[in-house]
RNA sequence: GCACCCUUAGCUCAGUUGGUAGAGCAGCGCAUUUACACUGCGAAGGUCGGGGGUUCGAAUCCCUCAGGGUGCACCA
């Protein structure tokens, strides 16, 4: 017996030395196992793209989680024979990245990002994104990733800047990309508009105030921004309102807080009468809600009162206020003139940026957009519909099912997609302007620049990168072998925040570009949360860092801890005292490997089957056992068969669960202490064959338990007489 | 407002197609120069949120109520 195994099972040193080991041999790479004759040049595929972490810092425990199902999966499939493929990569995650960077520089030295221009601040960002990057790396290989590194993307590299190029061409030339100058969320903190979903909504308490225009104005108005009533064009009542009937059609010139300003009375079946007076007063440059009725009823939007920074353009006493100071400002003033009719307080959802929590402001902007309704080109559908259709037809499955429901309520409710920032990490758009002109996808042959041709200033969404992630990280658009090979990729694992921002832009891309689906089914993992259930964050302080976890516990016990009984979809909460449980468990299977092997150092020689093969005998070959030991047997078949079906069905949480039980409270607890006294005793035949029983199960057990914990359980293979393999990480799995 | 999820042992959660309620942790009693104290054995602990229905049989399926949570929309 090797002499390892006279000390505790020390994960620190083990971790370390046996990935290092696995990515010499290049075993990580499907090609590679086919040339070293581990998997059949004709094996089936089986791949997953790894979701590329931001490179805004660090790996936290949700990643943590995101890997271990991942490896699992991956491992399994390996162990299975398939031709399996895990490509990793990173994501430029343009606003996040660029935010974090402008806020440090800002910190450090005072300055903002227009101090230091658009080529210096690139630098910057991309010297912090290769920092970051290298950190991540060295995360995902402590987690026992086995990912092909030689086949490593970034969302921002030039083969995937290649890919998003010629999408963009794509859905140009199809129509189903516009300019358009429309109402967008405008963040006046990062200085860039963001989408829909980069919007969360946050309760707040304010003030409802109903106030007239004028003292001669037949019709009040309730407001919760007064200070946007200088950009009014109209007021807008319910059709059926009786008591404004007689005033629609109307027109008032008023000066309202030293601004004129021109009122058309119109009726809108938009208008609730229920809610404040029954009466909207119209800023259609600044409101949503408001320009879509402006345009019913053919009134101006062009009246801008609000700039970028949120301050107000108008003459008079507001000009160049902040909108908060402009509000108090309006309303002494309609105090003053006695035109306040209430004040309530009321709370109100208030639009904020995910990114940098400033409060949108509505804003008329031109931007890219990517039309969902409209019908693409030779598909007889639209986006939307490819989208719906996807996962509807059980193309694609999501887990858990009832996700699916959220993914077409949400599709339902969908509007165009807006794909332009104003930011300047990222893909920049690939349209080139040179007076009337315009040349979409690659730029103008020669030195462009010095012919009078413009690049648009603005970058692409992050996420209109990443819905290519399938393809692009397969070399697309060049038709490469692992292109054909590869897509669709066959799992999609990630956290069930991301479905909309990701999933969806994903099946939407590929549907588009491919006429295919990026994967067959989707694992959505859920938050992980500290042992309170609050979320990990940096102000709470209760974050946990997955490279600390490992270098205590292992990082075979952090994956354990991460999977057993975590349902997918569902938040689980993690503390210290789990992971440590699993960390007893490594030993505790490393004591069962001393005992084993100890037994069997004294044997004459190794169990060998005829046919060569050193384990699991099966049928006659089980004749010579006991009774009793052929039970034992027909016992770890069951869970073979049990744990393959579970991870076949995506029920990691339960096959982690039945092996662990049964190596600690079967074998262990059970099949170990009754083997005592018979290996202690005379009856050598007995000794004989019960010493081959406990090394068959313990080669057994290392090979289900391997997925879920691949460190200790390749280094107590390699000092198996059952080895078979030049790893375990490519030994075949049970069957 | 619309949609979805959750409610099971003190705590955290499993429970795949309906068939005698499970695990981990905590707690209680006992044992122990032992492969392993990173240990073992044992006992205790639940009318599965309330009510109704379907069924020979419901934690599981249907309806309803209550509490908790999440997503989407909207609040002019």
């Amino acid at each position: 017996m090797d002499e390892k195994f006279l000390k505790p099972y020390d994960p620190g040193a083990t971790e370390s030395r046996v990935y290092a080991a696995w990515e010499e041999s290049g075993l990580f790479n499907p090609d590679e196992c086919i040339e070293q004759g581990v998997t059949a040049p004709d094996a089936k595929p089986y791949a997953i793209v790894l979701p590329p972490p931001n490179v805004t810092g660090r790996l936290h425990m949700g990643h943590a989680l995101m890997l271990a199902v991942e490896d699992i999966f991956i491992r399994y499939k390996r162990m299975r024979g398939f031709r399996t493929l895990w490509l990793p990569g990173t994501d430029h995650a343009a606003i996040a990245t660029q935010s974090v960077v402008e806020k440090q520089i800002k910190k450090d030295e005072g300055l903002s990002r227009h101090d230091l221009g658009r080529e210096e601040l690139l630098k910057r960002i991309e010297a912090f994104a290769v920092a970051s990057h290298d950190t991540i790396i060295s995360q995902l290989k402590t987690m026992g990733a086995s990912l092909d590194w030689s086949r490593e993307a970034f969302t921002l590299d030039e083969t995937r800047s290649r890919a998003v190029r010629t999408v963009f061409k794509r859905m140009s030339d199809a129509g189903l990309i516009y300019r358009g100058l429309r109402i967008v969320n405008w963040d006046p903190k990062g200085q860039t508009t963001i989408s829909d979903d980069e919007i969360v909504y946050e309760e707040r308490p304010a003030k409802l105030y109903t106030f007239r225009y004028a003292k001669d104005f037949p019709i009040p108005i309730a407001t919760t921004r007064p200070e946007t009533k200088v950009g009014d064009v109209g007021v807008a009542v319910h059709p059926d309102d009786v008591r404004y009937k007689e005033f629609v059609g109307k027109e008032y010139d008023v000066v309202f807080c030293d601004v004129p300003i021109h009122i058309k009375i119109v009726a809108d079946k938009e208008v609730d009468p229920e809610f404040g007076t029954g009466a909207v007063g119209l800023t259609p440059a600044h409101s949503k809600v408001d320009w879509e009725i402006a345009d019913r009823h053919e009134l101006s939007h062009e009246t801008i009162i609000i700039n970028e920074y949120a301050k107000m353009t108008v003459d008079g006493r507001l000009r160049d206020m902040k909108t908060t100071e402009a509000r108090e400002t309006v309303v002494e003033w309609l105090k003053s003139e006695n035109l306040l009719e209430k004040e309530e307080d009321i709370t109100q959802n208030i639009a904020t940026a995910e990114r940098t929590g400033g409060i949108v402001e509505p804003l008329p902007k031109l931007q890219w957009w990517v039309e969902v309704d409209k019908e693409v080109p030779g598909r007889g559908k639209t986006l939307k519909e490819l989208m719906l259709e996807a996962v509807r037809s059980g193309e694609i499955t999501i887990l858990p099912e009832h996700f699916e429901k959220t993914y077409v309520h949400w599709i339902e409710n969908l509007r165009d997609w807006c794909i332009s920032r104003q930011i300047w990490y990222g893909h920049r758009i690939p349209v080139w302007y040179r007076g009337e002109e315009a040349v979409v996808g690659e730029a103008p042959e020669g030195d462009w620049a010095r012919d009078g041709w413009v690049q648009d200033e603005d970058t692409l969404d992050t996420w209109f990168s990443s819905g290519l992630w399938t393809f692009s990280t397969l070399g697309w658009p060049e038709e490469t072998n692992d292109f054909k090979i590869y897509h669709p990729t066959d799992l999609l694992e990630t956290g069930y925040d991301i479905l909309f921002f990701w999933i969806a832009r994903m099946i939407l891309m590929t549907e588009f570009t491919l006429g295919t689906i990026p994967f067959r089914a989707v694992y959505l993992h859920g938050l992980v949360r500290d042992a309170q259930g609050r979320k990990m964050s940096k102000s709470l302080g209760n974050n946990m860092d997955p490279l600390d976890v490992a270098a205590k516990f292992g990082a075979d016990a952090a994956r354990m801890a991460l999977i057993v009984g975590n349902t997918p979809g569902t938040d689980m909460r993690i503390s210290e005292d789990k992971i440590k449980g699993y960390k007893h468990f490594a030993n505790k299977l490393w004591n069962i490997a001393r005992f084993i092997l100890e037994a069997n150092t004294n044997a004459k020689s190794v169990p060998e089957k005829k046919n060569g093969s050193k384990t699991w005998p099966s049928g006659p070959e089980r004749d010579h056992f006991s009774s009793r030991e052929r039970e034992i047997l027909e016992q770890i078949d069951l869970l073979t068969k049990e744990v393959t079906v579970d991870i076949e069905e995506f029920r990691v949480y339960m096959a982690a669960e039945k092996i662990y039980h049964y190596a600690w409270h079967e074998l262990a607890d059970k099949i170990l202490e009754e083997s005592k006294p018979i290996l202690a005793g005379s009856d050598e035949a007995a000794k004989d064959s019960r010493r081959t029983l406990l090394l068959t199960l313990l080669d057994r057990t290392l090979r289900l338990l391997h997925p879920f914990m691949p460190f200790v359980t390749e280094e107590i293979y390699q000092s198996m007489p059952t080895k078979d393999a030049k790893f375990l990480m490519v030994a075949k799995w049970p069957s």
